[in-house]
DNA sequence: CAAAGCTCCTGACCGC
DNA sequence: TGCGGTCAGGAGCTTT
């Protein structure tokens, strides 16, 4: 999916058409996703204000009035798509894998989409969010001033495991996906398996920065691709980038005065690539 | 054959 | 040696 920035992303293009309206219709296509939906879903959210959007690691959440908050989460290939009250189908028509589909009360339409189903909504009543089955075990979030270099060392300097491992671990911190966490370790001139407790600090020191930083580049490339919607019609979900080592198996390094090329490898049953020559 | 996420299971290991 | 807790690694969910 659908890592931080995408999120991030998705949010900030779902906020013009649903921040402080209220649903005037909810279409529910199926049961369960990756879990089972609450009872009673559409009938529960139908007439409910949508009066905040914010994001909280990889999730959306819609604070509804009622103090209750919609839980959504876009798994590896879920999306959300819009569409504008004036550009809908006399009968509306859904895909496939149009799963949920809101319509506030300017008849705008927010349908989520997942093929795979490896997302999810549900609902929690907001007191109870921190301590959601979801959400409690979860570690900072990479872009606040939770997550430092003095956080990291402590988090990593016993263990065994490659620190790509480490770094997908959302007890750890939240946000980064496979593709991040490729990118930030190439940047960082660290070699993904190795192991996290041969890290030396001036690395730990150097990959916080890092990692924010590629973060926020690709924030900022998502607000970039949201101007496409500028008319309110379109899907928002993962969106290319560009990237130095993710997905270039065999290409040839970014680094200048480096003539390797980039090399594919598993670790944790997760595609990872990097510079052998730049990263160790 | 691979895929952007996440959880659950098993067996190994650790300290008391 | 036994016990509970933590850690590491792998399978699996599902569809295109």
């Amino acid at each position: 999916m659908p890592e931080l920035p995408e999120v991030e992303t998705v949010k900030n293009g779902i906020i013009p058409l649903l921040e402080g309206r209220r649903l005037f219709r909810v279409i529910q296509r199926r049961d369960k996703l990756r879990i089972p939906l609450p009872d009673n879903f559409a009938e529960r959210l139908t007439g409910r204000k949508v009066e905040r959007i914010t994001r909280r690691a990889k999730y959306l959440l819609l604070q509804l009035d009622g103090a209750e908050i919609l839980i959504c989460h876009l798994g590896m290939s879920g999306k959300m798509t819009l569409v504008a009250a004036k550009d809908r189908n006399k009968p509306d028509e859904f895909e496939k894998h149009d799963h949920i589909i809101l319509e506030t009360d300017a008849h705008d339409l927010v349908i989520f989409n997942d093929p795979r189903r490896f997302g999810l909504m549900t609902l929690c009543k907001t007191e109870e969010l921190d301590q959601h089955a979801l959400f409690h075990h979860m570690g900072p979030e990479p872009l606040g001033n939770e997550f430092n270099a003095e956080y990291l060392m402590g988090k990593i300097e016993k263990r065994r495991s490659p620190i790509k491992t480490i770094l997908l671990d959302q007890r750890v911190v939240v946000g980064l996906g496979n593709i991040y966490v490729c990118e930030a370790l190439f940047l960082a001139g660290i070699s993904p398996e190795k192991k996290a407790h041969d890290l030396m600090p001036d690395e730990v020191e150097k990959i916080v920065p890092i990692i924010r930083n590629v973060l926020q580049k690709a924030i900022a490339a998502g607000g970039s691709t949201l101007k496409d919607y500028a008319h309110v019609d379109g899907e928002l979900g993962y969106f290319q980038h560009e990237f130095k080592v993710y997905g270039r198996e065999g290409e040839s390094c970014e680094n200048a005065l480096c003539n390797h090329k980039i090399v594919r490898i598993t670790i944790s049953n997760r595609s990872t690539f990097y510079c052998p020559s730049c990263q160790d």
